[in-house]
DNA sequence: GGCCAATAACTTGTACGCAATTCAATATCA
DNA sequence: TGATATTGAATTGCGTACAAGTTATTGGCC
């Protein structure tokens, strides 16, 4: 009577198995990813993080620093060090916005905006390496995305 | 249709769009995963890598550092630390194998014992703030799985 | 104008991830 | 057996993430 699923001979599931959550398997799935980055982009002389700033810049150049902290869901704590890092390596320049002296404006230089070209092959290769479909790619991202909004509203909820 | 600026639409898509990046919403939903742990792990001084760490060993006590590592797809250069800081809190012990002075045992004390039913609580109510059914995340996380194997696949096959 | 709360970025301290290296213990083989 | 290769952890160095606290600037409000 008690007993719980039909398939899969774990007995006495008690939630706790690391094989069956989510969360273990988007934590280990997203380190995987950023692994098989890492030799894609280091020849370009960048990281994950930093390469995902650059595709939102190239997408809208001349964010503030906040402004780029909401479309990667990361704050200043984070992107203060890492655009300073891109800055020193000739990617960006980072001015302070002149109507007002407490916005930090982040740009790309000739030397990213050159570079774009390049990460289309990088993303092309990824999603090779997925081994999916573009469907399967679109219905997966999505239903993560999904996860993610969800996530959030309950944590604005408290 | 030229170039220029925003362009929410889906057209002229060159795959660099960060929204349509399964790998930023993986890497962007895993870190909000994260958070959400956060406060239900820090009153029992867990951080989430740890708790990882117990989940593996409450399923199987006892386990070398690089076993542990192969379930976690974690190295020592990570293990290791996060296994000390861990053994400093009173959760488990490393010890040398008798057998093989090379490989350290690392095993729960009573204290991360009797930490196992506290654990479900975080699990039920983590899976309560995806808004998921249980058959949605069944699906979710296998199908994040087998990204996963494959991306290893990939990779090993270089 | 002067006071004060809010805001944007920066800084500090802790904890991962991971590549690369080091070191000790074990395995292999001529 | 002794030389050599391999293995398992630990160490080092760099780059995130993020909470908490600091500083400078701005926007009300009287």
């Amino acid at each position: 009577m008690s007993s719980s699923r039909t398939s899969n001979t774990r007995s006495a599931n008690t939630g706790l198995q690391l094989d069956g959550q989510l969360c273990f398997a988007l934590y280990s799935t997203s380190l995987a990813l950023t692994r098989q980055y890492k030799p894609l982009l280091e020849p370009l002389g960048l990281t994950y993080p930093q390469y995902l700033a650059l595709l939102v810049l190239w997408e809208h150049d001349a964010l503030s620093v906040s402004e780029l902290g909401q479309r990667l869901f990361l704050d200043s704590g984070t992107l203060t060090p890492l655009l300073k890092r891109m800055e020193a390596a000739g990617w960006l320049t980072r001015t302070r916005a002149v109507d007002d002296e407490r916005r930090v404006i982040v740009a790309l230089t000739p030397a990213a905006q050159a570079l774009r070209k390049q990460a289309q092959t990088v993303s092309r290769q990824l999603a090779k390496s997925t081994g999916c479909s573009a469907d399967e790619l679109v219905d997966l991202t999505r239903r993560v995305q999904q996860l993610r909004s969800q996530l959030q509203a309950d944590a604005s909820a408290h």
